[in-house]
DNA sequence: AGAGCGATGGCCT
DNA sequence: GGCCATCGCTCTA
């Protein structure tokens, strides 16, 4: 596809897409499209793989309460939650569920879908499979920083737009925790080569 | 193909 | 001081 074309046919998801009962976010973003608009150019994928993460539930970051780090996630929904993981990486959220209620929508792999010459270069990876194959490697493809952190998603220059095309759900437990570890909050496409891990 | 592990730094107890 | 929503390298098969 020629994906500026396609892309520039379709508005954002709006604001009331995100401020929704979280699981049903998680799973439909499956599909739908992350833009940034970047001074090389568009830079762009097909979100594969998702994982949600609630309130009341161990592994989020907001169950504990409302801190620096994390008052992002409890801020208005639509919104991008970038944050710092294990020295060296980040992993990027969107912001769900209505002001005050902290909980969001990791983003775990992308189908790259324009601007692939970029996210080579930022990733310093040629393989089209492992460019955005994990949530910290899409950032990095995307050439989303911590700068983003807070930014809203229904403006340029990083938003996300609809699906064109319905897709199958598979659920399974999440990746990478070890509290909450066993509930069902992962969403990817069916038979979609671009997820981190079947 | 899969297991093990080091890198690296902010956050929380 | 330990944990952590990760990744890529190395070692073993």
């Amino acid at each position: 596809m020629n994906c500026a074309d396609k892309i520039a046919n379709t508005k954002p998801l709006p604001r009331d897409f995100y401020e929704r009962n979280t699981v049903e976010v998680a799973k439909d973003l499956l599909g739908c499209y992350i833009v940034h608009y970047t001074e090389y150019g568009i830079v762009a994928g097909m979100i594969v793989e998702t994982e949600a993460y609630l309130q009341n539930d161990p592994a989020c970051h907001a169950s504990r309460g409302m801190t620096t780090r994390n008052r992002v996630m409890f801020g208005p929904p639509g919104h991008a939650y970038v944050y710092f993981i294990y020295g060296m990486y980040y992993c990027f959220n969107a912001v769900t569920n209505s002001c005050g209620i902290g909980e969001a929508v990791l983003i775990r792999a992308l189908e790259p879908v324009c601007g692939i010459s970029f996210m080579q270069k930022q990733r310093n990876k040629q393989k089209l499979t492992n460019l955005c194959s994990g949530p910290a490697k899409l950032v990095q493809a995307m050439g989303i920083s911590k700068a983003h952190n807070g930014t809203d998603l229904t403006l340029p220059p990083l938003c996300i737009y609809p699906k064109h095309h319905s897709v199958n759900i598979v659920t399974t437990t999440r990746i990478g925790i070890k509290k909450g570890a066993e509930l069902p909050l992962r969403f990817y496409i069916k038979d979609n080569k671009f997820v981190s891990k079947i």
